[in-house]
DNA sequence: GGAATTTGACCCAT
DNA sequence: ATGGGTCAAATTCC
């Protein structure tokens, strides 16, 4: 039964990835202005990355709601409002996805006020590239742990105190050359008011989102981290390079639930493309 | 001065 | 006993 389930999340996730890539081929594409005699394809760029982005948000979304079915706690909830973009050239990587929801939650063990988190992950992720998503999140600790090269970084949701949010994730660092880090959410975010829907609704508009995706090479500075999340990042902070950083998700606060509904005027066009 | 980060100590699960 | 996660005082940043 969960076994089953586990696979599917192992489908999923797979496919979630892909549709990652193939969206980064036409960001990076449509960046650098090939289109000298190949502009019929350049024109057609914008709707396909459209769908992919509309490939990318079921992925998510079906993940989220997988995960939310299986939810028996009330505390605790398993959600992934994440998505990853997988770094340029492949990462050698493929054990990430058995960490993902390998079991169910187990309860906590508050003694005193020292709590620890909750032995099952929500939601994993690898990334080499900057993320802000959507979040103020204030790192608490890091670590060298064995058999890692490279500092882990803790981080708990700002609101954790003034609203009692109990998101934390955990920032691990894998990788070197691309460099490539490994993000494990834990429990989710009770500090904004969204809906029931937690869903990651993906925007349709190229402008917006394919900001996020630019970053491949050069990391953001400040500046643009705030024309972007004009509303979140009013905290984030330039860091040295050596330390950890966030990964690059897409911002689920830009992501109106307007937009969703946009996607599906798209749908009649993906026959005439190929 | 308040908020975020750093960092070593502390605590707990294994 | 040990490794990993968290606390909290000191420090830095804004």
């Amino acid at each position: 039964m969960v076994n089953q389930r586990s696979r599917m999340e192992e489908e999923l996730v797979k496919g979630r990835d892909i549709a990652n890539q193939l969206l980064e081929l036409c960001v990076h594409r449509s960046n650098s202005h090939h289109h000298h005699h190949e502009d019929v394809k350049g024109s057609m760029l914008p709707f396909i990355e459209d769908l992919v982005r509309k490939v990318l948000c079921s992925f998510t979304n079906t993940l989220l709601l997988l995960n939310n079915d299986n939810d028996v706690s009330n505390e605790v909830a398993v959600s992934m409002t994440v998505k990853d973009v997988p770094p340029f050239s492949k990462c050698p990587n493929p054990h990430h996805t058995d960490e993902v929801c390998k079991g169910f939650f187990q309860t906590k063990k508050p003694r005193g006020s020292y709590k620890r988190k909750s032995s099952a992950p929500t939601w994993v992720t690898n990334s080499s590239i900057l993320v802000e998503d959507g979040y103020v999140w204030r790192k608490y600790g890091q670590k060298i742990t064995t058999n890692a090269k490279y500092l882990r970084s803790y981080y708990r949701c700002t609101h954790k105190h003034d609203k009692g949010c109990p998101a934390i994730k955990q920032v691990q660092r894998i990788q070197e050359d691309p460099p490539l880090y490994q993000t494990t959410y834990y429990g989710h975010h009770n500090c904004k008011s969204f809906s029931s829907s937690d869903i990651v609704m993906e925007s349709a508009s190229p402008s917006a989102s394919s900001v996020f995706l630019s970053f491949s090479n050069t990391l953001p500075t400040k500046e643009q981290y705030q024309l972007q999340t004009s509303s979140v990042s009013s905290s984030m902070k330039q860091e040295p390079v050596e330390v950890i950083q966030d990964e690059l998700i897409a911002d689920q606060s830009l992501l109106a639930s307007s937009d969703y509904l946009l996607l599906c005027d798209y749908e009649h066009d993906f026959i005439s493309i190929t």
